[in-house]
DNA sequence: CGGTGTGTTGAAAGGTGTCAATGCTAGTGG
DNA sequence: CCACTAGCATTGACACCTTTCAACACACCG
């Protein structure tokens, strides 16, 4: 019941001290683990939720689709990340939800997730601290695609993954599995796929980065920093309000 | 106490059948009623948070500044908006905040919005929604950017603003006043002072809008809809999941 | 009345998109 | 084991949307 491993004690032990009781309590919010294949849609927009997991591995990511086929990528979904937790505050589906690669998740029973709110209200405010963690990082996002160049928004991201991937244990120093295509990397940051690849190659020859397809390798992480304005405060995952602990 | 023209009250009313102990509670969340002058900051980024307030009347902009003096306005907040409602969950802001206009504003306690969680679930649940409905809100901002023409996202804001200030009975059937210059725009869009002047004048040359500085008439609203793909499904106030009712 | 901020306009430069062709790799089936 | 296919990455030439730079008009205000 204590499993240090389990990715949601794990990532709720970031933000607060968890009594024995709300240990248990989210044990109990994980019903069983289920494997899921690359590709597959999860969380269709304007209809109502089914579902809620939580990711133990691979890559998902949410999306929005215009009426004529343009698409714009709003988030990846990592390790520890919640996949359809609006189901506790919204009826229906605001963006649809799709695997990137094959995905093992723990589903989460929605109604527990409701009941968290009138039983154990540090874990209710840990639940709104993910959804409003969600949020910054849409906003980092915005000012890239807003107001940084192909360039640096692209730098910016990978470093992003890096620091993500590190916090749940994929990375190999500055390293880290790339499952994206440039395709989609376009419509994460507002390019398109050409464009992505020269941005790619111009960030290979800059020695800031080596990518085989597979791997990103950040080859210089301080110096792309620098390049990109990476900032990573936004991502810190210890500074919940102490009103909560 | 049941006062009905009570913006806060008028907010939670439109998610879930306020009890007569949770109005109390949400009326006595505000303290005093407050005037700030324009272009004042009220959440400065990465400071700890000092206030929560409630927007009673007047526009204020949540942004990022990047090291260079860029900047991306990620947010409008109008009437019956949160400002500084991450106090509930964050320690420190993530964003900055400031007045566009002078700005009439209840003040929240902090402390008593942590309380919520504590004691009433429902309310809990209500300030939940309101910083996914945030999130949701950037969501689209970004399709917009990196997915729309200069033409279709400035046509989208227009749109999102008619239909959020009708909602707080700003409009007076397709205008509304607008009291934001043409630089602010260029960094609410994503694009330059140049460009957005622009692209107004061609909003105006085709019959969708008309603009004197001041207000915004939407001319043709629903031509308008067609050519930027609006669909206002995402700014829906009623949609709180039910397990919450 | 001059200063400052905002809006407007034109010309030119440049970043990014579009179109199109080629290569590469993995998977499939004969 | 070898075509064959499909998807993805790569590259070049060119077009175009948007930016940059610059100048001017206008309103507001001390």
């Amino acid at each position: 019941m204590n499993d240090p491993s389990n990715p949601l004690l794990k990532k709720f032990s970031l933000l607060l001290e968890l009594t024995d009781e709300e240990r248990a309590v989210l044990m109990a919010l994980q019903d069983r683990c289920e494997i899921i294949p690359a590709d597959t849609e999860l969380v269709h927009i304007n209809e109502e939720y089914s579902n809620t997991f939580l990711i133990q591995n691979g890559w998902a990511y949410g999306y929005v689709l215009l009426a004529d086929g343009r698409q714009q990528i709003l988030s990846f979904l990592l390790r520890g990340d919640f996949i359809g937790l609006y189901t506790a505050v919204f009826k229906r589906a605001e963006y649809s939800v799709r695997t990137l690669t094959e995905l093992t998740v723990y589903t989460i029973v929605p109604e527990r997730i409701i009941e968290l709110f009138s039983n154990t209200p540090r874990l209710a405010a840990a639940v709104c601290w993910s959804v409003a963690r969600e949020s910054v990082i849409l906003a980092e996002h915005m000012t890239g695609i807003g107001r940084r160049t192909a360039y640096e928004r692209t730098g910016h991201l990978l470093l992003e993954l890096l620091q993500r991937l590190e916090a749940v244990d994929l990375t190999e120093s500055t390293s880290y599995e790339f499952p994206v295509t440039q395709h989609l990397l376009a419509d994460t940051l507002g390019l398109t796929p050409v464009h992505i690849n020269r941005t790619l190659r111009a960030l290979k020859k800059d020695g800031m980065i080596s990518y085989d397809g597979k791997r990103i390798i950040i080859e210089n992480p301080s110096r792309l920093r620098e390049l990109t304005g990476f900032d990573p405060t936004y991502l810190a995952q210890t500074d919940m309000s102490e009103g909560n602990e």
